[in-house]
RNA sequence: GGCGCCAUCGUCUAGCGGCUAGGACGCCGGCCUCUCAAGCCGGUAACACGGGUUCGAUUCCCGUUGGCGCUACCA
C-alpha cells in the first residue's frame, strides 16, 4: 500500500495553524496521498518559550478538521516515534556527542554579552558577523578554567568552508557560499537542540525522502546540507515552495483578516473548500478544472507544477471556490456542517431532513455557511420579518384577491403538498385573478416569506409544508 | 550591509525559442428567469527595464530595478 516516500509537517506550536502552514501540509500530504506514501506530522516544540500545549491541540485539530490525517505522528505510532522533539532530547544529544567525540564539532564558551559585542563590532567595521572560532581549539585545561568560572558551553558545528549546491524540486540548482556561515550551534548551553540540528536528526531518523516547507527555511537548508554530511546520512530532496503574501505583496498579516484556519473555518468555508483554493495557490492542475475536489487534487498534484514564485491571497476567489463547494457537496456533508452556524441564531430545526432540504434550497446562493441562517430564517415559525419591498407588493389592490384564491386553490387539493401542487394551484390562482409572472409570484413570495428574493417558489412552499403557507397566505391577505 | 529566492492581465496562473500570449477570479455588458444566485455568451486587462545569445525571444544568459526571505542559544 505504501512505497518508500516519506514526507513530514512540522509546525511549531505556537498558536493556530496559519493558511501558510496549512498550504504547505496540503502539498505534502496531496504528494504522499498521489504518491502513495506517508505522510508524517511532527511537533517542533524545541522552542520552550513559546510552545504551548494548547497551540499543539489547537493546530492538530485544524489538520484534522482540514482532512489532512497522518499516517505517523502525535496519536499514531509509525515505529519512528516519538513525534514530539521535546521527547527526543537523548537524540539530539546522542548526535552532538558523537560529533564532539570525533571532533566535528566542539564546545564554545563564548557568552551572549562577548558574541553580540562582536557582531557589533564586525557591524561597525563594515565586516559580515560571524563566529571568529575562539573556541574551536581550546585545550581540555583551558576548558576547564572557563567551566570553573561558570560558564555552561553550547555545542557548534566545525562547519566545512566551502560553497555548497543544492537542487530543488521547485527552484532547480541554488549554490550558497561559504561565506555564508561559520561554525554554527547545534546544542544550546542547557542541552537543547537548535532547528537546523534537530530538524536533520529527525528527518533522517524518520527516513524522511522529501522535505517540502516553505520557502524562508532556503537559507537554512545550506547548514542542514552540511548537518546532513558530517553525520553522514543521505540527503533528502528539497522542495521550497513559496510563500503567500498578502494583497500588498507583503506577509500575511492579521489586520487584513482572516490568517488561520480556525478563522476561516468560523467564516463559514468549507474544508474541502479551503484545501481546493489552498492548492490553486501555487500549484496549477494540468487541466483548465479549477473546481476540484480532494480526490480530484490527490489524482492531479504533481510538484512538478508548483510555482517558484509568491502568492497572494485572493478572498473573493476563496469565495467563489467555497461557493462551488458548497452547491457540489454532499448535501448531508453541509447541512452537517452548516448546523451549528443555524443554531448560533436559534434556528434549531429537529427534523434534519427538513433542515437538508433548506439547505439544499439556501445553498445555490451562498459562498459561505455563515450565510446561511439569513438565507434559511424565512422558513422557521415566529414574527416573519418583512422587507420594505416585500410590504410594497403586498399592499397592492390585487394582492387580497389573489391570496384568497390561492388559499382556496389549496384548499381543493389533499394530502402532502409539493412543489407540484403548489405551482398548479399558483397558476390556477393567478388565472382567477388575472395576474401572472411577477405580479403573480411576487405577492405570493412576499406573503411566504418576506422577502422579494429567494429560492424557487414551488419548493420554497412543498419545505414549508401546507399548514405554514396557508397560515402565511392567510395572514398576509387579512394585513394586506 | 551580506547572502539567497522571486518577477506574464488588479489577483491566481498556462506557456518550457516561432502562440492573434490561453484559462480562472474580479469588473462591465447581454441572455435566461417571479427574484437573488447559478448557468451560458461577449468585453476589459499582462510578458518590469536594459543588454546580450539566436534567423527568431515572454521563454536562455548577464545586469538594473522592485518585492520577499535569511543573516538568533526562534522556528
Amino acid at each position: 500500500m505504501s512505497n518508500n516516500i516519506r514526507v513530514r509537517f512540522a509546525p511549531s506550536p505556537t498558536g493556530h495553524l496559519h493558511v501558510g502552514g496549512a498550504r504547505t501540509a496540503l502539498f505534502n500530504w496531496l504528494f504522499a496521498r498521489h504518491e502513495g506514501g506517508t505522510f508524517i506530522v511532527r511537533i517542533e516544540d524545541t522552542d520552550r518559550a513559546r510552545s504551548t500545549e494548547e497551540s499543539e491541540r489547537a493546530v492538530l485539530e485544524d489538520l484534522t478538521w482540514l482532512g489532512l490525517t497522518w499516517d505517523e505522528g502525535p496519536g499514531v505510532d509509525g515505529g519512528h516515534g516519538p513525534y514530539r522533539q521535546s521527547e527526543r532530547l537523548d537524540l539530539y544529544r546522542e548526535h552532538a556527542e558523537r560529533l564532539l567525540a570525533s571532533g566535528k564539532a566542539f564546545r564554545c564558551y563564548c557568552t551572549d554579552e562577548e558574541l553580540e559585542e562582536k557582531r557589533k563590532t564586525a557591524l561597525v567595521e563594515g565586516r559580515v558577523p560571524q563566529y571568529d572560532g575562539v573556541c574551536r581549539d581550546l585545550t581540555p585545561a583551558a576548558r576547564k578554567q572557563l567551566e570553573n568560572e561558570g560558564r555552561s558551553p553550547v555545542v557548534r558545528l566545525r562547519a566545512p568552508t566551502r560553497d555548497v549546491a543544492v537542487s530543488d524540486l521547485v527552484r532547480g540548482d541554488i549554490e550558497f557560499k561559504k561565506e555564508m556561515l561559520g561554525d554554527f550551534i547545534i546544542l544550546r548551553s542547557d542541552g537543547r537542540p537548535t532547528y537546523n540540528f534537530a530538524v536533520v536528526v529527525d528527518d533522517a531518523l524518520m527516513q524522511i525522502t522529501h522535505v517540502i516547507r516553505a520557502e524562508e527555511h532556503l537559507p537554512n537548508t545550506m547548514r542542514q546540507v552540511l548537518v546532513y554530511e558530517t553525520l553522514g546520512y543521505a540527503l533528502p530532496a528539497f522542495a521550497h515552495v513559496s510563500l503567500i503574501v498578502d494583497k500588498d505583496r507583503s506577509k500575511l498579516s492579521k489586520r487584513r483578516g482572516a490568517t488561520s484556519v480556525a478563522e476561516f473555518r468560523n467564516l463559514g468555508y468549507l474544508p474541502g473548500g479551503l484545501l481546493n483554493y489552498l492548492a490553486l495557490l501555487g500549484w496549477s492542475p494540468p487541466d483548465s478544472e479549477e473546481v476540484m475536489s480532494v480526490a480530484e487534487l490527490i489524482e492531479k498534484f504533481e510538484l512538478e507544477r508548483v510555482s517558484p514564485s509568491p502568492a497572494a491571497f485572493d478572498e473573493d476567489k476563496l469565495d467563489w471556490v467555497n461557493a462551488h463547494h458548497l452547491r457540489e457537496e454532499p448535501l448531508a456533508d453541509v447541512a452537517a456542517l452548516g448546523t451549528r452556524f443555524a443554531e448560533a441564531r436559534g434556528l434549531v430545526e429537529p427534523d434534519f431532513d427538513r433542515f437538508e432540504a433548506m439547505v439544499d434550497l439556501a445553498r445555490e446562493g451562498l459562498a459561505r455557511l455563515s450565510d446561511l441562517p439569513d438565507a434559511i430564517s424565512f422558513f422557521f415559525d415566529g414574527d416573519l420579518e418583512v422587507e420594505d419591498g416585500a410590504r410594497e407588493w403586498l399592499f397592492r389592490d390585487e394582492t387580497k384577491q389573489l391570496l384568497a384564491s390561492l388559499v382556496s386553490r389549496l384548499g381543493e387539493s389533499e394530502g402532502e403538498m409539493d412543489a407540484g401542487t403548489f405551482k398548479a394551484a399558483l397558476k390556477a390562482a393567478g388565472k382567477d385573478a388575472g395576474v401572472k409572472g411577477k405580479d403573480l409570484f411576487m405577492p405570493v413570495r412576499s406573503a411566504l416569506t418576506g422577502r422579494t428574493h429567494g429560492p424557487a417558489l414551488g419548493e420554497v412552499a412543498a419545505v414549508l409544508g401546507r399548514g405554514r403557507v396557508i397560515g402565511r397566505l392567510t395572514q398576509a391577505e387579512g394585513g394586506s
